[in-house]
DNA sequence: ACTTTAAACGGACCCCGGTCCGCTTGATTC
DNA sequence: GAATCAAGCGGACCGGGGTCCGTTTAAAGT
């Protein structure tokens, strides 16, 4: 169980400004939901994933999962904070498995292998992961600034900024991984895939190369 | 005046899979507006402009905008197709500064420069742009699949593509400007500034490092 | 077992985006 | 200037996201 989804309690709108620390992930102590409260999170989670599965995220309503999992509407609400929060979860769910892959998988992903190797085989796995759960992704996109706080994707992030400097990469390799992930970005693939025919293995040539380009010193400059 | 955002019209929806050409931009003919649709919309881009002045995007309603121009909600819709076809058009207008600026301006951002200056300018002049209308750009987000189709992030794109070639980089030019653009992206910039606290002059730097490594050609692979 | 308390629950309620369809009006033709 | 017709118009209507608050109930204390 993922248990990350901290759901933005009405008892936290406290100081508006918050520049007392990131206050977006005081992640330390998720409070143990009571125990109809935690029965309840998961009938929704596998009523969503049904309805999911059966008619596609437009049937997806937030009535509809209440309903499906025989609770209120507002308890979807209370325990998801929105329809975002709900997907997210949903979704974040799903990331175990790729998760695991690159955290404590077989190389060419997994720790065993040299950083580099790891770097370029995490593209066309984040790839992979990605077009499997694409309408999942799309969906829960809505409010694009929430997509930089969702677990998963801060994971990739610190992941990818890991692999960078291990493989000494100069320069600013947060910035640099921001930019990697970027250009795997599931919109973006999807776009360049569906709307603008362009084949996968273009895409993940463009990721090879990227890396190549990037764990390459700069020679000369203008 | 733009005249870009072709509504969807009803009598459209045509071969679905259309793969005849890429029918998405048969820009070539805006069929002119009815004297009394072009007075309505220029009021309602007014009305809209003014509300989002005074209030912010937030109370950007359909209604409050069409109360405001005083029109029916309906032909809001008649004109913009929605509330992000609306915004679209809304930043569409306020575009054309930018534009003009990297098609025909001075240099650095104009055709006067050599494509690499151009190329170093651009990134800033996009930051700024962007942090001036942040707000509008962000919730004209709420579909993200449709930002790719937004004519003046075309621009933007066949633009780096263009000055990515004229500098001589080897490789996929298309998406390495995917990268680029990518990487100064309003809403990643956005959080990088605001939510993460990283000054302006890092992403900045970030910008002519990365021009620098992709046109720098990769000297050294795996 | 009984009290207490805070969390959880449920569903009526509100607001807003988007649709629909009958009416109006600007353009064009004769 | 009258007739014709497509484009435009408007606002009632619908459905779904999100909120509120009175009620219920799990857990902790005695």
């Amino acid at each position: 169980m993922t248990g990350s989804v901290t759901p933005p309690l009405p008892s936290s709108p406290g100081t508006p400004g918050g520049a007392t620390e990131l206050a977006l992930s005081p992640v330390g102590e998720p409070p143990p939901l009571r125990a109809d409260a935690a029965r309840n999170r998961t009938r929704l989670l596998e009523a969503a994933s049904q309805l999911m599965a059966g008619c596609g995220a437009a049937q997806l309503t937030m009535d509809a999962v209440a309903a499906a999992a025989g609770v209120g509407k507002g308890t979807v609400f209370r325990r998801f904070g929105d329809r975002t929060g709900l997907l997210v979860a949903l979704l974040d769910h799903r990331e175990q498995q790729l998760q695991a892959a690159f955290l404590t998988g077989p190389a060419p992903l997994g720790p065993d292998a040299p950083p580099l190797e790891r770097l370029h085989a995490f593209g066309p796995a984040l790839v992979r992961h990605e077009r499997d759960h694409h309408e999942l992704i799309l969906s829960s996109r809505t409010d694009p600034l929430r997509t930089y706080d969702v677990p998963a994707n801060r994971l990739r992030l610190t992941h990818v900024t890991m692999l960078l400097r291990q493989a000494g990469v100069a320069g600013d390799a947060e910035l640099l991984a921001h930019t990697l992930l970027g250009s795997v970005d599931s919109v973006l693939v999807h776009h360049l895939i569906v709307e603008r025919g362009m084949p996968l293995d273009r895409v993940l040539a463009g990721w090879h190369d990227l890396v190549t380009r990037l764990v390459t010193r700069p020679s000369s400059a203008t």
